[in-house]
DNA sequence: GTAATTTGCCTAAAGCTTGTAGGCAAATCA
DNA sequence: TGATTTGCCTACAAGCTTTAGGCAAATTAC
């Protein structure tokens, strides 16, 4: 019986590569196996079970996203930085839609803590210094932020906004300049 | 034997509640029956497939949302009626997650074209009356309050505001405020 | 009131998924 | 070359989905 080579780091990154074909939720352990060409016990040896799987993808892709927005984010600032970020969130969901899904499981707090997720937050504090918000107002716009892309991103896959003209890019466009307008004048109560 | 009395429409409620009680990804086809006391097949006659069920209680979901943000919106204006409108959703998410849940799901165009759907949209864009855009920005306006909202209750509900103050409702509130002074100074380019 | 028909829930069975236990052979190490 | 570790295997149990066909209860007709 030749041997295939399984180590959890392939697995993983064939299971992103599944999940993009043929989404995140179609990503099960009996899929994997069959695509390795091997029977679905031998994958237990390297993954705990299904739910490992899955939070292991999740891990991925929010390590994945949060080079990329680093990278976009380095050297710009200002509504610059803002669109770079967002344009990262966007393009990544475009291009790796089963990924950004398994992004978006719910982690349990130790995976969540040894996740990505703190520097994603941090990212998009750091986009605000270009706009001077005061605490705890700062904390608000970083989740305004976040449900803004997550928000914008999840409607626009599910096709939420098909049906209907004037397309999405254009949509998006504006939903960034909104953004950076709201900034530089953020409303104090 | 004993009949028990099933019907499409009983089934669908029960599988709500049960929704909302061990959440929408959980809802079988098994649990369902077991719930009613039944053997599995039983619920065939009633219900094309898992598919359809889960179908059904999205646009069960869309509708009681709709009817609940029409009543919300009706004779409120301007930041009233963007407030009423956003805690018309975001309040069903907390006390109906699973049914929240099942409106996102992705349906297919003839599902979607029977659904409250449309309402939704017209009735954000109703509430933009009071703050006077002009095309196309109206729909961009529709596109960007529906993804704050929908975005927020996500993050929110996930657990992605956890971990820091300051507490959510706060967050909320002055998401409101955001949204209203945005609207009231739309950026035009 | 009884007979005929419809309808509701049943048993049975096949196929797919997850997960565990134990085994044999290939790779690695002494 | 022999001993040990490791990788993938077979076998099996249990849960979910879906279809086919059957019997009995409810409904309708006479």
């Amino acid at each position: 019986m030749a041997r295939v080579g399984l180590t959890t780091d392939r697995l993983v990154r064939a299971g992103a590569e599944l999940a993009d074909e043929v989404g995140f939720e179609q990503v099960t352990v009996s899929a994997l196996a069959r695509r390795f060409d091997v029977k679905v016990a031998s994958l237990y040896s390297h993954v705990k079970n299904s739910q490992d799987l899955k939070t292991r993808l999740a891990l991925l892709a929010l390590e994945e996203l949060a080079v990329q927005a680093a990278d976009a984010v380095a050297g710009r600032s200002g509504k610059e930085a803002l669109a770079a970020l967002g344009n990262v969130y966007r393009d990544y969901a475009h291009e790796h839609p089963g990924r950004y899904a398994a992004a978006q499981l719910r982690l349990d707090p130790e995976a969540a803590a040894a996740s990505a997720g703190r520097r994603h937050s941090q990212m998009t504090r750091a986009i605000l210094r270009g706009y001077d918000l005061p605490e705890p107002d700062q904390t608000h716009a970083v989740r305004l932020l976040g449900s803004v892309f997550h928000g914008y991103i999840t409607l626009e896959m599910g096709g939420g906004f098909s049906h209907s003209a004037p397309d999405t890019q254009e949509t998006w466009d504006r939903t960034l300049d909104a953004l950076d307008a709201l900034l530089r004048n953020w409303p104090t109560p």
